[in-house]
RNA sequence: GGAGACGUGGCCGAGCCAGGUUGAAGGCGCUUCCCUGCUAAGGAAGUAACGUCGUAAGGCGUUCGUGGGUUCAAAUCCCACCGUCUCCGCCA
């Protein structure tokens, strides 16, 4: 959520950030309006409410007077300004809600430096590595959905017969290779980050703390009977961890991990990349995240990338890093790094990771603050998120990569510690 | 799922059954100062967040789990919901 005060104090440099985004401005405007008007009837009604609680200190002291009368006449008085009062708290209510439900619709403004542009085509490619096109073999050039059937470790039949379309099923080696990811994907952070285990399963309000709700609500898996939300992203519920507390400085940065399965509907996407694990329902991340101060939130962001992409690049995976332009980032996002590797067989760039600096946007949905030190008061802190690890795309990647011309699957060195005596996928008898 | 008890400030804990001057006694913790060779002990003062108006000092308002209701007036009375604890049931 942005800050009503800026919008108050200079409207025209959110509508310009916002419009970075190729988002529409009218409803800072609506906003606006809206605000004018909620303050001068909230002053009225503070009034009056100031009057009622005088004059009922009054009646009571009459009543202990025995001026019976006098009393009566106070309280006829009171009981009108009480009508007054109830009329005005219930149209700035009424206005309040509606700034609410407007300002949750607005994303976050993008930072001064993400890049210009409104699409994908935009993003602007800060490195590639490990990626020399010409130099994949045939035996590499074999889709992952394909290699998989062959080897017997991705059941994608079955679990379409249980759960539907773009559901999956890791079986033997497969299952065994998603469980290594995941340990790998923690470990590397333990030095640093908290294993959290959280809830999967969350609170409308808890999903709208991260800008998931209202906007996305079509993405998201709903349990009706109880009113839950399947989470897409661990981040959901890292987020609320310290919802609505006041953290010390001390405290900060405050460095989580979790390993979540994550749930999308996918609305906008039926029939698009189908196939493997490209798109699926239910995927298995190790998601990296922080509650830091704004000023160590750009160390913070450069850590999260470097961790994240550090992970890839160990795997031996040819991957890239992308500065999304404003028009890609996501609606709580200011400054995403994107991270993609390359699957040879399926013969394009995957994305593992997005790094997102929300700074103080999803703490102010979700009502996390700090005491700075030496400060009165408290501050909105930023919160930073990235997969450390998308498990499905990687295990694709893994696949593709890591083929051998007899057909058997090599496991990656950073792996080994994590898959026993499974040195290879061997080759179907 | 059933029965009972309970939800008060950073923490503990009064107040609620007899509604009024209670943003809320007392204690702990914390901050500053005094005392002191140092420490301990002791003394004094301070110690919520948010909204709004104001250059400021400060004013006004909101918040005693959440939301409604009754009343001139609600931490206190009524209703619903959420949560916690204990016992029973069930279960990994």
């Amino acid at each position: 959520m942005l800050d009503i005060k800026l919008i108050r104090t200079d409207p025209e440099a959110v509508k310009t950030a916002i419009a970075r985004r190729g988002e529409s401005t009218t409803s800072i405007d609506e906003v606006l309006q809206l605000d004018s008007r909620v303050r001068a009837i909230g002053t009225e009604r503070d009034d009056i409410r100031a009057e009622v609680k005088q004059i009922s200190k009054q009646v009571g002291a009459l009543h202990k007077d025995g001026k019976a009368d006098e009393a009566a006449d106070l309280q006829t008085k009171s009981r009108e300004l009480g009508d007054r009062e109830k009329a005005l708290t219930d149209e700035a209510d009424e206005l309040a809600g509606q700034i609410r439900s407007l300002l949750l619709n607005v994303s976050n403004m993008p930072s001064p430096e993400a890049p210009d542009g409104l699409t994908e085509d935009d993003n602007i490619e800060l490195r590639v590595e490990n990626f020399d096109p010409g130099s994949y073999a045939d035996h590499q050039k074999v889709p992952h959905w394909d290699v998989a059937e062959q080897l017997g470790i991705l059941d994608v039949d079955r679990a379409v017969r249980m759960s539907g379309s773009m559901f999956v099923m890791y079986r033997g080696a497969g299952a065994r290779l998603l469980r290594a990811l995941i340990a790998y994907g923690l470990d590397r952070n333990r030095d640093a980050f908290e294993e959290v285990r959280p809830p999967t399963v969350v609170k409308t309000e808890t999903m709208i703390g991260t800008g998931h709700l209202p906007k996305f609500s079509d993405d998201a898996y709903h349990l009706e009977r109880d009113d839950l939300w399947a989470i897409p992203t661990a981040e959901v519920p890292l987020t609320s961890m310290v919802a609505g507390e006041i953290l010390d400085e001390s405290e900060l940065p405050m460095r989580l991990m979790a390993h979540t399965s994550c749930f999308r509907r996918e609305a906008g996407s039926a029939g698009r990349d189908t196939r493997g694990l490209l798109r699926v329902h239910e995927f298995d991340k190790v998601e990296l995240y922080s509650f830091c101060t704004p000023e160590q939130a750009p160390d913070m962001h450069m850590e999260i990338l470097a961790r994240a992409e550090g992970a890839i690049r160990d795997l031996g995976l040819a991957h890239r890093v992308l500065d999304l332009a404003c028009g890609d980032i996501s609606g709580a996002g200011s400054r995403t790094y994107d991270i993609e590797v390359f699957a040879p067989g399926a013969d394009r760039w995957l994305e593992v990771s997005s790094v997102s600096w929300c700074t103080d946007y999803q703490a102010r949905r979700a009502n996390i603050r700090y005491r700075p030190e030496g400060e009165k008061g408290t501050r909105f802190v930023h919160s930073l998120n990235g997969s450390g690890l998308a498990v499905p795309r990687v295990w694709a990647a893994i696949i593709e990569t890591y083929r051998q011309a007899d057909g058997s699957v090599r496991m990656p060195e950073v792996l080994l510690p994590y898959l026993g005596d499974m040195t290879e996928i061997p080759a179907p008898g």
